[in-house]
RNA sequence: GCCGGAGUAGCUCAGUCGGUUAGAGCAGGGGAAUCAUAAUCCCAAGGUCGGGGGUUCGAGUCCCUCCUCCGGCACCA
């Protein structure tokens, strides 16, 4: 069984922020588990690099467009380690494996007829930098984004025929309810499409950096055609003398954020099939991350998270569990500096931590590390069994805030286990002695269920947890999330 | 402007098909315990479900409307 997952790329032109943690860390998480359970995975990250944007910002710099996205393409993929995302490969769309595969598919997307050319005349804003289809545009012929009057202009442009695939579409979204999750964002994108889906163009002429075309040099793709490609160019290249595409398309799950649902829902499907290939199984819509005041966040706002400040003060683990059990995963959700204080303080450091901390004083101190050879408590030990399963059902679902839930839920029920069986009072009579031990394994095994369940979430920690159960003799080992000053 | 989503306790969130007294966690209040990072556990308290109107025997849930916030409308997660 292979499981096949992805981020978007992420555009160099901005610099890397909380949000390209958030989706990188989630797929992580993602691949982490998957990777548990057995299956084949890959996991693909990389950078979007074409376009008019960043020809624009390197020409302002005085330096090509090739430097300015390498120095901004290190940057993200300097990010990866410092929150312990592992991808199997970095994706850059300037890779010439990549922009190679991008003219062999939109080829096959040209000579299967999907594909014709046109002059696009039309009303065109010049901050957009592109034109505005009828039902864009707003009152007094504005730009309904910069409110600035929009101009009349000509363009000659090759289409793809998106109109066509109008049904297969419909189809699609009525076959399969769960292409799209969640069911908020899959009504978002019918809605979409119920309006009518109009053909979209496919080139751009007056613009050098990006893939030519290969049937007209003076052209080349539209940089949207050209990123989306990369989950499947990807496969083609990762591994060098190797082709994984027979083995990890079509994707099981694409990550992406609720901004560009219609790339992903809508016309990277209706592409794949103009070029004879199959489409990914899920498409996973997730929130955005907003500041502790509920609005987006921004610098003049000052009310945004900043990841590195988290890294510092509480650590990798910290701000990977964080930003799951704080904020619902695909919904939006707020974030900030005393929300991450104070779910480390009590649930990483009090509940967690503190879990660890006495289930291995206790087996040091009243058996001297060594783990007794005694049943766990039987209505326990079937709760806890059953932890993997309901956990790989809430992932199975994308529900990484759900499965996290499932999780804490034995990590409460095991303090309160500690304070229901008394190993403190136990200890003391000799008599005692085999409940005392069905304590000590029942709390050894349950830490170490949720333990397991725990550790693509932090990886880092629960290897140390791991590790510490495993020891023989058992004992303590220093506190895993110290206490911070508020 | 048009399309879509959201608003539930001080805070972060659940709430299925319309059905009994709207549920958790955190913070704040009271208590117990001592294995543990003074960490834990128990109890109580905390609500005009954004405002207004409507449908219904019955509305957090369905409909209308207004307010606020988020996203899209050809390239920032």
């Amino acid at each position: 069984m292979t499981f096949y997952v992805t981020t978007p790329i992420y555009y160099v032109n901005a610099q890397p922020h909380l949000g390209h943690a958030y989706t990188s860390i989630a797929a992580d998480v993602i691949a982490r588990h998957h990777r548990r359970r057995g299956e084949d995975t890959f996991f693909l990250t990389g950078t979007d690099e074409h376009g008019e944007p960043v020809a624009d910002a390197a020409r302002a710099q005085g330096i090509e467009p090739r430097e300015w996205a390498d120095i901004n393409a290190a940057k993200f993929k300097a990010l990866l380690p410092a929150i312990g995302v592992e991808p199997d490969f970095f994706i850059r769309t300037t890779d010439a494996e990549h922009k190679r595969r991008v003219q062999d598919v939109l080829q096959r997307v040209h000579d299967n007829g999907h594909v014709y050319k046109g002059i696009y005349e039309g009303w065109y804003c010049p901050r957009c930098a592109d034109f505005k289809t009828e039902a864009e545009i707003a009152d007094g012929n504005r730009c309904p984004i910069h409110e600035i009057e929009l101009t009349r202009e000509r363009e000659e442009n090759w289409f793809f025929r998106l109109s066509a695939f109008q049904e297969r579409i419909e189809r699609l979204f009525a076959d399969r309810a769960d292409f799209v999750r969640p069911a908020r964002a899959r009504n978002e994108a019918q809605a979409f499409i119920a309006q009518g889906l109009q053909d979209i163009s496919l080139s751009r002429g007056r613009l050098e950096w990006g893939v030519q075309v290969p049937w007209d040099e003076g052209h080349v793709f539209y940089v949207w055609f050209d990123a989306l490609l990369n989950y499947y160019t990807a496969l083609g290249y990762a591994r060098p003398g190797e082709d994984l595409t027979a083995r990890y398309w079509p994707a099981q799950l694409h990550l992406v954020g609720k901004e560009i649902l219609k790339f992903h829902t809508i016309y990277w499907p209706a592409m794949l099939w103009a070029a004879g290939l199959e489409i990914p199984e899920h498409v996973f819509v997730h929130g955005f991350l907003q500041g502790s005041d509920g609005r987006k966040m921004s610098k003049s706002l000052g009310n945004g998270l900043d990841p590195f400040e988290v890294l510092e003060r509480f650590g990798v683990d910290a701000l990977r569990f964080y930003l799951f059990r704080d904020v619902s995963f695909g919904a939006d959700g707020n974030v900030g500096m005393d929300s991450v204080a104070a779910r480390y303080e009590s649930e990483l450091a009090n509940e967690y931590g503190n879990l660890v901390s006495r289930t291995l004083a206790m087996i040091a101190r009243y058996r001297d590390g060594l783990l007794p050879d005694a049943s766990p408590e039987p209505e326990l030990e079937r709760w806890l069994s059953g932890l993997a399963g309901e956990v790989a059902g809430a992932f199975d679902a994308v529900d990484l805030s759900g499965a996290l839930e499932l999780i804490w839920q034995r990590v409460r029920r095991l303090n309160r286990y500690v304070e229901e069986s008394k190993p403190w009072e136990l200890a003391r009579e000799p008599a005692h002695s085999a409940a005392l031990e069905t304590a000590l394994a029942t709390l050894h095994l349950g830490l170490s269920a949720v333990t397991v369940e725990l550790a693509p979430y932090m990886p880092g920690t629960c290897a140390l947890v791991s590790a510490a159960l495993q020891a023989t003799p058992i004992e303590p080992i220093p506190p895993l999330f110290p206490k911070r000053d508020r």
